[in-house]
DNA sequence: CGATTTTGACCCGCGC
DNA sequence: GCGCGGGTCAAAATCG
């Protein structure tokens, strides 16, 4: 239970990845700020252009590289970033079978997290944009805990629950409890590895977090960020009011906000992937082949 | 008693 | 047009 992981991010010369989250809300938008004072040392490539509804960033792509424990394996993990060529549907289940192998400190709860941003106008072409409903960009996390729905310092209440095809484990349908705030969000696991939650947020939260931010500062600084709102596992909060957790997490982020989506699966070159470990700064690295990374979420999904 | 969860029904988009 | 699956609604149940 430590926050060693989100602490030394702090200290590292870039924001780790709590801080960014915790941004998320209140930041002009997440990937300008990746792009701009964010990560001002990393090289950012263009945005992802996401066909997919939900563009998976799969942050993790090697069993050492996808999650850090700051527990045990501090210092072990901190330059086994490998690189999985993620191209296709073959490489997505590699890319998760790379997932379930990595090595986690026991009680330790690595988040790997992927954001991607949904175009609202994915559109076919078959409808115009105005027919179809319009959706909040979204943003996926595969956390790995034991716990489903993880505490992010905003309440929500669940509105729903449906079998996921193909998997045993439900889907569960979470809404903001803020009245005029309509974040939702989906947790489930994953049928391949049940310890890993994935969970996807869709919309902004038009208000702070009810529970008292962990970096003030950071979060009231910024303007309510349209797009993103906090996920859970994914605030400064969640880890203050789980010491007993410790997390682990490595970040991906890419988007494909304003691209109206391809058709095809092919992750685009603007794929812009960042990988925050946050272990320490020696950690928070750019694989810029991390395209390679980019997964479709929809075919994640397939597989599951 | 209010808030939250549960759960079956319903709606809608999409593919065939 | 039809069936399937994802997402949401809403009444009932449960909880604090």
């Amino acid at each position: 239970m430590e926050l060693l992981g989100y602490g030394e991010a702090e200290k590292s010369s870039s924001l780790g990845f709590m801080e960014l989250l915790s941004m998320q809300d209140f930041g002009p938008s997440v990937f300008d700020v990746l792009q701009g004072a964010l990560i001002p040392s990393l090289q950012v490539e263009p945005l992802l252009q996401a066909d997919s509804p939900e563009v998976f960033m799969n942050a993790p792509t090697t069993p050492n590289s996808s999650s850090i424990s700051s527990e045990s394996t501090a210092g072990q993990n901190d330059e086994q970033t490998k690189e999985v060529v993620v191209d296709g549907e073959e490489e997505e289940e590699e890319e998760e079978e790379n997932i379930h192998k990595t090595k986690k400190t026991k009680h330790s709860t690595d988040i790997m997290f992927a954001i991607f941003g949904v175009c609202g106008n994915r559109l076919k072409p078959k409808k115009t944009a105005s027919q179809k409903r319009q959706r909040e960009p979204r943003f996926a996390f595969m956390t790995k805990s034991e716990v489903d729905h993880l505490e992010d310092g905003y309440r929500w209440r669940k509105y729903g629950q449906k079998a996921v095809k193909n998997s045993p484990f439900p889907r569960s349908y979470y809404r903001c409890t803020s009245a005029s705030c309509n974040v939702k969000k989906r947790v489930e696991r994953s049928c391949n590895d049940p310890t890993i939650v994935v969970t996807t947020y869709e919309g902004q939260h038009t208000h702070p977090s009810p529970v008292m931010p962990r970096s003030p500062a950071a979060v009231h600084a910024l303007p309510p960020y349209s797009g993103f709102s906090a996920p859970d596992g994914a605030s400064a909060e969640m880890l203050l009011s789980h010491p007993q957790q410790h997390f682990n997490y490595s970040v991906l982020f890419s988007s494909g906000y304003t691209h109206a989506g391809p058709t095809n699966n092919t992750v685009s070159s603007g794929a812009q992937n960042l990988r925050f470990c946050s272990q320490s700064s020696a950690l928070l690295t750019v694989d810029h082949g991390l395209l390679q990374d980019v997964v479709p979420w929809s075919a994640i999904k397939k597989e599951e």
